[in-house]
DNA sequence: TTAGGTGCAAATTCTTTGCACCCTG
DNA sequence: CAGGGTGCAAAGAATTTGCACCTAA
């Protein structure tokens, strides 16, 4: 159904060979049938489902090594996942229609509000697919927090690991 | 830090009582002060963090007290989470800058691109909170498939429940 | 009073890890 | 041939559930 063109996917198996090459990795035949897998699907799977489809070209591949290739790719760049990755479920009471500001150093999500994104006008590609209800738009970004400990990070000789933000 | 107006946060109070009092649901103390405590921080905080902070107030309330409100809230539509709710990682092997349409009924998420939203002009509002990155809508909607289906469903006269449409 | 709510502890579900064997480079 | 990779089984983390007691209405 949601199905990636080949020449699509051959174009993606070949960047994921070149990558692995270049970072030395191994490129087995359950790391090339489980990237094969995410790449030519346009759904977006889970570990659990990419693991279903797999095991019919590979019976013996265990569950644990969907889980480590998936997130090795994911390290690698080579796919991304939908949403925060590794994270909980969390909560927000503000109701009113609004939009996050996401850091990408320390996850912190913050709210901000604009009439024009909420009436944001949407191509045909978009309106094609569904009944349109809402429009949410992610800004991905270093938040303030995260600018301001790099400045002094390097300003200053004492730079042990980045202890990140708190979270919230 | 990120902490909502107290105006905000009793308007926010009340609108919880009346909701609880209208469906019939108990306003017990514990209830109160976990919908208290995500209403009145701006941060988007998990069950976890809920319930470290609302323990301060109620030292012998339980984690899943905490989990089994938000949930509640949740499903009378006090409170929001953030991502999809109760859903796994999901992985994407398409690296162009795109958009994504999610169902609202069945989960499917399609891939759509837009020169125009990639490039989308942000209000002060949004740059101000930090070095912006990149840009995502995310439409939500009912998509074909389930359109097609709630049709179905109301022109025959067999309508067992609502079966969703395959979740990718 | 009394039905719904809570706390506790145990169960589930999802994901990660330790280890011995295997296979790519 | 060597070292990373895999499968297995067991551990961990996050979340949910069964049950007896408790409390708001």
């Amino acid at each position: 159904m949601t199905k990636t063109k080949k020449r699509e996917v051959d174009l993606r198996m070949r960047g994921f060979e070149q990558v692995c090459r270049q970072a030395g990795i191994k490129l087995t035949h359950q790391r090339i049938e489980i990237f094969r897998e995410v790449a030519q699907t346009g759904d977006h799977p889970d570990a659990e489902t990419v693991y279903q489809r797999v095991r019919e070209r590979i019976p013996t591949i265990s569950l644990d090594t969907v889980y480590r290739t998936l997130w090795r790719l994911n390290d690698l760049g080579l796919i991304n996942t939908l949403g925060p990755p590794r994270e909980r479920t969390r909560f927000d009471a503000n109701l009113e229609q609004h939009h996050h500001f996401v850091c990408v150093r320390c996850g912190l999500t913050q709210d901000f509000y604009s009439e024009e994104l909420n009436g944001l006008r949407l191509p045909k590609s978009a309106k094609a697919l569904g009944q349109v209800e809402s429009t949410h738009v992610k800004v991905y970004g270093v938040c303030r927090g995260c600018v301001d400990m790099e400045k002094t990070k390097r300003s200053s000789t004492r730079n042990k690991e980045a202890k990140p933000c708190p979270r919230n």
